[in-house]
DNA sequence: CCAAAAGTGTTCGATATACACCCATGC
DNA sequence: GCATGGGTGTATATCGAACACTTTTGG
């Protein structure tokens, strides 16, 4: 056999997304801690070694339910990211000597994208630090992770022209009309006129209002509306062909 | 370390289609040798494991490379197959063993998806057998190959939809409407009438009418026609929208 | 009363769809 | 002459695009 065949480690990461009350997309991060002082900490997107018997999905949600404390989250494989230099600067290689053990030659990932609720409670079981960053923040970070936020990204944009329903999988379940417009404006590359997405939306019987109303809020108040799933399965609509 | 995490052989296999004469897609299967006597060939996915310098576009360039001689073919990669169990048939083992080395527990795939057109000449430099299959009637396949090509068909037809152009990949540089139309309506799910594909691809300044015409045909001779990537690029259009 | 966002209708043009007949050719 | 597929036009319906004003509320 050519010792040229790699025996590799295989990871997976995660690029969650949340959208926060700015009308910002989110991605979550976490911490690693880079040498024995605590305070040289360095953020990174979530992630671990596959297990021996896993398969790499189910090893994304493992690591999805190690991070949030969810069990059964929505979640996309998109990429394989195998550059053989992803994991060859001294930081990386010293910090995975640490978590790992030491002289692992190569890590390929897999990258999955996830999608969550920026309300619903993060609840890790392994993570000390679990932080929302806005997605016109993210600082540099360690091995390729900045070029996999860069295509997770694209690869959201694509989904939600293919599948319309995974807004209602970031927003709340009660929203109003201007949270799901500013969300698939912040996604897609798409612009569509407000009305006109009124109009749109109104057609959808899958999207319904709810006699609730906003409160406190130094405008007209806006009216909540609810997703219901089992209408949209049957519907099989895009929002724009 | 936990000596739960998988130190892994990495491999990628490629699907690669073809349209052939009688309007069907096609795949490219190799043979792989089971024992020694010289008949017990197995049809497989060209593939192989990745050299430790080595990107994942890379070997799967090598691969395709190594299957038709040709060095450049439009690929994409589509998905990673990692199920702890995709490689534990005897056979499976067997082969293993005999074109790698023995005791490989497990391989990870990421397989790639490719387009050739069918008249091209196969020269390959590694399989003795190289031969289309068309897509219906695909044999019984080792490992998950089975599998791996009936994802492929979904990403092709998600891929058509994203990206028209690739059915010129597939067809020959100079092609017929009736050509083109049956390309499309074997790979989209969308059915479209024989007249307004008609019209519509008349209406593209990139699908450019030759002076040329079939010839020994038992009809009417249809016109040629050549696509013009340029063009293409500077229109960005889709079939339908 | 002012700021801020909600909510609402109509017109126009483009595009998808549906549909049926005559034409050219080889055999 | 007949079988085979090539090539064409029109009418209708739907959908997306563009566009501006009034309403409600809190401060």
């Amino acid at each position: 056999m050519s010792p040229n065949f790699i025996h590799t480690y295989l990871s997976v990461d995660c690029v969650v997304f949340g959208f926060d009350h700015d009308n910002k997309l989110n991605i979550l991060l976490v911490k690693r801690r880079l040498d024995d002082v605590p305070k040289e900490m360095q953020s990174k997107l979530p992630g671990s070694l596959i297990f021996s018997n896993e398969d790499v999905d189910v090893a994304a949600q493992r690591v999805l339910f190690e991070l949030t404390g969810i069990k059964k989250m929505v979640l996309k494989q998109f990429k394989c990211f195998a550059d053989p230099l992803r994991a060859s600067s001294p930081d990386d290689i010293k910090w995975m000597s640490k978590e790992y053990k030491p002289n692992i030659d190569r890590i390929v990932t897999v990258a999955y994208l996830s999608l969550c609720k920026i309300d619903h409670k993060i609840n890790s079981v392994k993570y000390v630090t679990v932080d929302w960053c806005p997605i016109d923040k993210i600082p540099s970070l360690p091995f390729d992770h900045n070029k996999i936020i860069n295509e997770s990204f694209l690869e959201i944009r694509r989904w939600i022209e293919t599948d319309f329903s995974i807004v209602f999988e970031l927003l709340p379940k009660k929203f109003t009309i201007r949270q799901l417009y500013q969300l698939y404006s912040a996604i897609s590359e798409k612009k569509i006129d407000k009305k006109n997405f009124h109009k749109k939306i109104s057609s959808f019987n899958y999207i319904i209002p709810l006699d609730e109303i906003e409160s406190n809020v130094a405008h007209r108040a806006a009216r909540y509306y609810k997703f219901d799933s089992k209408l949209f399965k049957k519907s099989n609509t895009k929002l724009l062909k």
